[in-house]
DNA sequence: AAGCTCGGCAACCGCAATATG
DNA sequence: TCATATTGCGGTTGCCGAGCT
């Protein structure tokens, strides 16, 4: 057994591509496909491994690659994205359009993964660093939490699907019979329950594992607040992480906003939930479960019982599926990254959202952005930009909040988790 | 000006998954 | 079905330039 190595031929050139290399690519790909990467080398005359001449044409040559610095917009969905997929780079980098998986590693590596520490945030578990050490120690080990971890990656990645096919599914049943479409999807509701139930039951993954939330940040339970260092009334004025009762702060005051304004963005994030006819209560339930325990998004799906089939669907509508399904996962702020960099935080509701919830902030994040260009170098700009930072950092809870969100809570409460 | 440190990024390495005969 | 080849992916390394002493 054992295969030969690809690399390991005397005379192949290796280290940084010079210009004339990459020309010599370039030309034959351009001129005949990369075709077999193995054989590609002899026949552009390059020295070097095909391996070699991949990388360099997926991760440099490539004629539609977007280079330079991420826009806040791409980082924003590059950090939702790790919350739900973990590492998985190349998934990351399909859905930001001209970007490498290797970019976005690195920036992730080199920028992302600092940043987040720095908020108090692990990298790995989108937690507060506070909760993973919890965790931690009561998993005893490294690995337990790292496999806790990955889990909950899938968990949130699994939910978070589901949750979009509901939407999918619904939106073309609205769309090809309005008027017909609540009971349709009743019914398609009550088949799907099924099918999800036995596939649960099916699957190896026996997941009654408390997953905690589907994006982890949230699932800090309230245990850990009474001797949480970080409470609001002890937190130091530089630490911008956002502290949980803020974090829940959040949760509710977005989520009435989007009841009051019973926007489309709403409507669509509301899809999942909507079978269980209680939009009051699904609100309630948020709240009272940000408030006593860990939030489920599993327990909702199990009400609702929408699936996809999950692995057992393995053609290729699932891909579709799942381009639909970040396009709506991630609230179209991948859309407006792609469309342009002028629209960089999210969604103007959600800013304006946390706008109203910052007691005080009116429209700090447009307004700092402009004082902190007007006014460099002064404490103005400094305490300006820690309020545009902690904007910034409430717009990335928002965000995952909003992924959150449109997983509808068990209406009684079932801490059943599918998963 | 020279040496040192550090951050960013391109490229490499090795494993896993998939394709092919 | 199995062995081998190929491709894809993620972790890691090492080079290079900028900033600091």
């Amino acid at each position: 057994m054992g295969r030969s190595p690809c690399c390991d031929k005397v005379g192949l050139k290796k280290g940084p591509w010079t210009p004339e290399e990459d020309q010599m690519l370039l030309a034959y790909i351009e001129e005949h496909g990369h075709g077999s990467w193995r054989a590609l080398p002899s026949k552009a005359g390059l020295q070097r491994c095909g391996k070699s001449c991949r990388l360099r044409w997926t991760n440099y040559l490539r004629p539609d690659i977007k280079r330079g610095k991420f826009s806040l917009q791409e980082e924003q969905t590059i950090i939702q994205l790790h919350a739900l997929l973990g590492n998985r780079w190349s998934a990351i980098a399909t859905h930001l359009q001209k970007r490498t998986d290797n970019e976005i590693k690195n920036y992730w590596n080199t920028h992302l993964k600092k940043r987040l520490t720095k908020m108090g945030i692990d990298p790995v578990t989108h937690k507060p660093k506070n909760d993973a050490l919890l965790t931690t120690q009561a998993g005893s080990n490294y690995s337990s939490s790292k496999s806790a971890a990955n889990l909950s990656h899938m968990a949130q990645w699994e939910s978070a699907r589901l949750e979009a096919e509901a939407r999918l599914v619904r939106q073309s049943k609205l769309r090809s019979h309005p008027l017909l479409a609540t009971s349709a999807a009743a019914a398609q509701l009550a088949t799907r329950s099924t099918s999800i139930k036995s596939w649960s039951a099916s699957s190896s993954i026996n997941v009654h594992v408390d997953l905690e939330s589907p994006t982890s940040t949230l699932s800090t339970t309230t245990a850990a607040l009474p001797g949480n260092p970080i409470s609001s009334s002890d937190r130091h004025e530089d630490d911008r992480s956002p502290s949980i009762p803020h974090m829940f702060e959040f949760i509710k005051d977005v989520s009435h906003h989007q009841h009051d304004d019973a926007s489309d963005d709403w409507t669509v994030c509301q899809l999942a939930a909507d079978h269980h006819s209680a939009i009051n209560d699904h609100h309630h339930n948020h709240i009272a479960v940000a408030s006593g325990g860990t939030i489920s998004c599993c327990s909702s799906m199990e009400a609702g019982g929408w699936t996809l089939n999950n692995k057992e669907s393995s053609n290729g509508d699932d891909d579709v599926a799942e381009e639909g399904f970040i396009s709506l996962l991630l609230c179209d702020s991948t859309a407006a990254a792609a469309g342009g960099d002028h629209q960089e935080h999210g969604s103007s509701s959600e800013v304006n959202n946390n706008s109203e919830i910052s007691g005080g902030g009116g429209n700090e994040k447009n307004s700092n952005k402009d004082s902190s260009e007007n006014n460099s170098g002064s404490t103005m700009t400094t305490t300006n930009e820690h309020e545009h930072e902690y904007c910034e950092d409430k717009n990335y809870w928002n965000s995952i909040l909003n992924l959150v969100d449109t997983s509808s809570p068990s209406p009684d409460g079932d801490d059943t988790h599918m998963f």
